[in-house]
DNA sequence: GCCACGCATCGAAGAGTATGGATATGTTGC
DNA sequence: GCAACATATCCATACTCTTCGATGCGTGGC
């Protein structure tokens, strides 16, 4: 049952703009869990999501990240805070960018990461009964 | 900065009643991630309960307990959908309660899960910027 | 007590993951 | 072009996770 499953890149639809895989086939993206079984596909592309959380050093990157300055960092300033070498940040932060929940933008000689806007509310409806209304920003 | 880390069955005060750990000492647990960067411990503690969520079996297997009638389901129930050997599900339902997402019932011969009830709710809110208004239920 | 049944635990094999040193790639300034 | 710098990629190592067969444990019926 696991096999390949490579890179894959699933985006769940948590990023707005490109949305690549409708990710359930009924196009109702996502019912949140609780209200009806998810199926093995649409399983497979949230517990993907969530495998990015599953590392410390990931949840505190992107905390990092989302309440830096500008809502961006670069690696530089995320090496020191995590204390791991730079490799390591390098690739904790493909992971999420993989996940759909980070984006990278070169400028200049650093890349800048930012938090994907509504990917993390989007993550969090999926969890919740309840309607979650987006922030005006 | 690996090494020891067993079993811990972290709450996260995801669930209302025991609340074990404080998680952070500050006892203000867990803004959302996005507000201020989660310092080490409290990620060590969210990554946690997201690792339980990052493979799509456990998902499947959460989805089912949640959306199954009277929001509760036995073993039995879960095998065949999912597909999995017996001792396989019920090592992934093992690790969704030390997550603090399920629980445990024991009614005669049948064990029966049911999700925590704000477990979700909570931790949805973990990810969300917004107020999330729990159900009257 | 004994057997059947539901389920947890144990043990082992195979696959996946985290980590950092070495190195390649891309950018800036000279 | 070249040197300096910021990052990404590659590789090897050690560790962790998923899975299932075998087995143990508790419950209910006889």
């Amino acid at each position: 049952m696991r096999g390949k499953m490579r890179v894959m890149t699933t985006t769940l639809a948590l990023a707005d703009p490109p949305r690549t895989v409708p990710v359930s086939a009924s196009g109702a993206c996502c019912a949140p869990l609780v209200r009806e079984a998810a199926d093995p596909q649409t399983a497979i592309e949230i517990a993907h999501v969530f495998k990015a959380l599953s590392d410390p050093t990931r949840v505190r990157l992107l905390s990092i990240v989302a309440a830096h300055d500008g809502g961006e960092a670069c690696v530089c300033d995320l090496t020191e805070p995590v204390g791991l070498s730079q490799p390591t940040v390098s690739h904790h932060l493909k992971l999420l960018v993989e996940a759909g929940l980070l984006t990278r933008e070169q400028r200049g000689k650093w890349g800048y990461y930012s938090v994907v806007p509504g990917a993390l509310n989007r993550l969090g409806a999926l969890l919740t009964e309840v309607t979650v209304t987006e922030p005006t920003h």
